[in-house]
DNA sequence: CCATTATAATACGATATCGCACCATCTAGA
DNA sequence: TCTAGATGGTGCGATATCGTATTATAATGG
């Protein structure tokens, strides 16, 4: 199954321009001063539907701590997110979402909705859909290969 | 063929999650003060195998002028790449890459060899492989959706 | 228990990214 | 031909990202 890395280098090409080209696009219908970064953290939070400690989000995105506590505090700002203490770590805190944190991630995924229904109507979804277990696949692969 | 947008937006979503993760990767092994933006500019113009405008070249990147500005200068003051006067309109300037850039970029790749492969044992490659074509094709269609 | 080492979060400064404004040049239309 | 509007690239400043250093706390081992 180790075969020659070449065309997953290619793969991984691929995934980047799509991800840069949809990013941009995303951010474009995001309200004024919000990042993809900022819903990358509120999608998380749901999607774990935890409360994990600033060092975990740092790791899971793979950026550095420093980099996460800017994004946490410009969230925390605007009062998507809020912070407990870490009872188990007196060093830490925990990262909630809120529910104004909830409605704005509903909202972004609303926004984007009629830009997402133009490229459906341009490319074969149903053969795309295809694509989604191999790469969570992918993902899980990575998320194991990352620094700890 | 135009269906519920939401699959599409748990793709791009997994496509953001890998970008991110592979990019994080790509880039630890990309020498000091070199970026995944630097890389991605030398594949784009080996790629085309021509010398773009910036302006094109921000354009085909979906971002500011002024962030490919500071890129290319970077790529510059390390030799990277050469500015040339643009024939066609006296604004403007022709990118393209030198030898060097040549050789940082098959460096750059010969560099992600050992991670690639540790990876390609995590993973069905020939399943993954099969998912390019529709990359591709989304690519493609997220190309044709850019501001131009 | 205590000393040493490790770690979580943040202050701070450097650089990357971004937007606004500007100037030189180009394009389009009267 | 000329003028108004548009465009390419960059100066400049603001913010995001990043790395170093720091402090408080936790973990480890004798």
């Amino acid at each position: 199954m180790a075969d020659t890395p070449e065309p997953l280098f290619e793969l991984l090409n691929e995934v980047a321009i799509i991800s840069q080209l949809s990013g941009s696009l995303f951010e474009a219908r995001l309200p004024d001063g919000f990042l993809v970064s900022h819903f990358g953290v509120l999608n998380h939070l749901l999607r774990v539907n935890d409360a994990p400690t600033p060092r975990t989000l740092a790791r899971n995105f793979q950026v550095p701590k420093t980099t996460m506590t800017h994004t946490l505090s410009g969230l925390a700002r605007h009062g998507l997110i809020r912070f407990e203490p870490n009872p188990r770590d007196g060093r830490s805190k925990c990262v909630r979402i809120t529910e104004a944190g909830r409605r704005f991630h509903g909202d972004a995924i609303a926004a984007i909705g009629p830009d997402l229904a133009a490229l459906a109507a341009r490319i074969d979804t149903a053969h795309l859909a295809g694509t989604l277990p191999a790469l969570r696949e992918l993902r899980a692969a990575l998320d194991a290969m990352r620094d700890v």
